[in-house]
RNA sequence: GUGGGUAUAGCUCAGCUGGUUAGAGCGCCAGAUUGUGGCUCUGGAGGCCGUGGGUUCGAGUCCCAUUAUCCACCCCA
């Protein structure tokens, strides 16, 4: 073999494929209810639209984008996340204009340039939606509780919801002081990756998983304590509307999501028994992004779903999808004289949108039986010179294991009926 | 970027303390008298034992490196 496929990356065949085209049918289904608009961006985009949009101090941009530079000396990055490329296309074809709010959402690859593990690859496929231009709270509800319809309806269970509100540019720095304020005194017992969060992010020494850690971290502040009146206000509103439409979730006030560009609400779905890597969804709001991307002030607030993830979930739940490729007849031949007219009548069937099949390696009738049998298909037609001569064909049913004669003008029917 | 496990046929795996032509099951192809699948039986194709070095009379087996893969950390979907 010349080569391999690139590291973290994967072929998916037919077969599997089925099951990405029904999770993608029942997420455009679920798109159209609750009224977004798919928006397809380039799979690349330039550099600074990501290092600027999800944040310079981010792992993201620190040290897993895909960048490149191109023949024409720009510097190109394929797309680590869609939510920067999403506001960027609103900008830029002035999405502005449309009716408020402007609901949108995409599917496709992602790259991270990460050690790969369960569940986490270095092309991986995201669905996610996104909403610009409204602050009301009954959005993030929506946002929230169309991730979990979607879930429903593919069949997942036990699933956990968590929310959390990370506050707003008013009262977070608060938080980040006296969060700073609390750690400082036992700094040296917190673990070195906690030590390195202290000036960058003190958040994260919420949710990091040292035992030490967390005992300090118990006592600590959270982001609910420091909240403004504002931010309380709008995460109770959401509380309610979640309540409202019987959609459960756990306030985890230890939720902090790694992009930068978070306010307010910030959620996360978690999935039993598929790894470490848990999340098999999360988003949030990020009222500050479309001004950093050099747009006029504007909301948002959306979610990204990690298809591996929920295909991965489902199949360790045993959850199968009505997904099938199997042909439903399978014109066989005796002898070489019938086989273009044979040919003939394959063409038809298909064009008659019946899914059909035929031999392609000269087997005998035993061994065609043998593949039609191997391939699913429910009925076979055997065609012989002497059944030809009569405009007739041998229709045999598989599954019962029984066979009669059809006249070819009926034959069509009689598969269909 | 860090740590650990694994690498033998298309797939799942045997191959004992180094010893002759590397095996099984499944899958694939063919056959078991005339034009009929599933079960059974028979035969066949298919392997630079991941790659490169080393130790040895001799390496699939031991050592080193490298690559890939799996799992975990970091982080995220």
């Amino acid at each position: 073999m010349l080569t391999t496929r690139p590291r973290g990356t994967n072929d998916i065949l037919p077969g599997e494929v089925e099951k990405w085209q029904y999770v993608e049918k029942l997420a455009r289904e679920v798109c159209r209810e609750y009224g977004y608009g798919e928006l397809r961006t380039p799979i690349f985009e330039h550099t600074e639209l990501f290092s600027r949009g999800v944040g310079e101090a981010t792992d993201i941009v620190e040290k897993e984008m895909y960048t490149f530079t191109d023949r024409g000396e720009r510097s190109i990055t394929l797309r680590p996340e869609n939510t920067a490329a999403t506001v960027r296309a609103y900008l830029e074809n002035k999405l502005q204009a449309l009716p408020q709010p402007v609901k949108l959402y995409y599917m496709g690859p992602m790259f991270r340039y990460d050690r790969p593990q369960a569940g986490r690859f270095r092309q991986f496929h995201q669905f996610g939606v996104e909403a610009f231009g409204s602050h009301n709270p009954s959005i993030d509800a929506e946002v929230i509780a169309m991730a979990m319809d979607l879930y429903q309806r593919i069949g997942l269970r036990d699933l956990e919801l968590h929310i959390n509100s990370v506050g707003c540019p008013q009262c977070r720095p608060g938080l980040r002081q006296r969060l700073q304020e609390h750690f400082k005194p036992h700094l040296e017992k917190l673990c070195p990756n906690c030590q390195g969060r202290f000036e960058r992010n003190p958040l994260r020494i919420l949710d990091c998983k040292n035992e030490t850690c967390q005992d300090i971290g118990r006592q600590a502040p959270t982001t609910l304590d420091v909240l403004c009146d504002e931010c309380n206000t709008h995460f109770n509103l959401v509380k309610n509307y979640l309540d409202a439409v019987g959609v459960r979730y756990i306030v985890n006030n230890r939720l902090v999501r790694g992009l930068d560009y978070y306010t307010h609400t910030a959620f996360e779905i978690m999935a039993q028994d598929i790894g470490a890597q848990s999340s098999i969804g999360g988003g949030g709001r990020y009222n500050g992004l479309m001004e950093a991307c050099g747009g006029p002030a504007t909301p948002g607030i959306g979610f990204a779903l990690g298809l591996e993830r929920i295909l991965l979930t489902a199949e360790r739940q045993g959850i199968t999808f009505p997904v099938s490729r199997e042909p439903a007849a399978f014109v066989a031949t005796v002898g070489t004289e019938v086989e273009k007219q044979a040919f003939s009548l394959l063409q038809s069937l298909r064009q008659q949108g019946i899914a059909a099949e035929k031999d392609y390696l000269a087997r005998s009738l035993k061994a065609q039986m043998k593949y039609a049998g191997k391939l699913g298909a429910r009925w076979v037609v055997i065609l012989g010179e002497e059944e030809l001569t009569r405009g007739v064909a041998m229709v045999r049913d598989m599954q019962a294991g029984e066979q009669q004669e059809v006249k070819l003008a009926e034959l069509v029917n009689y598969i269909r009926k």
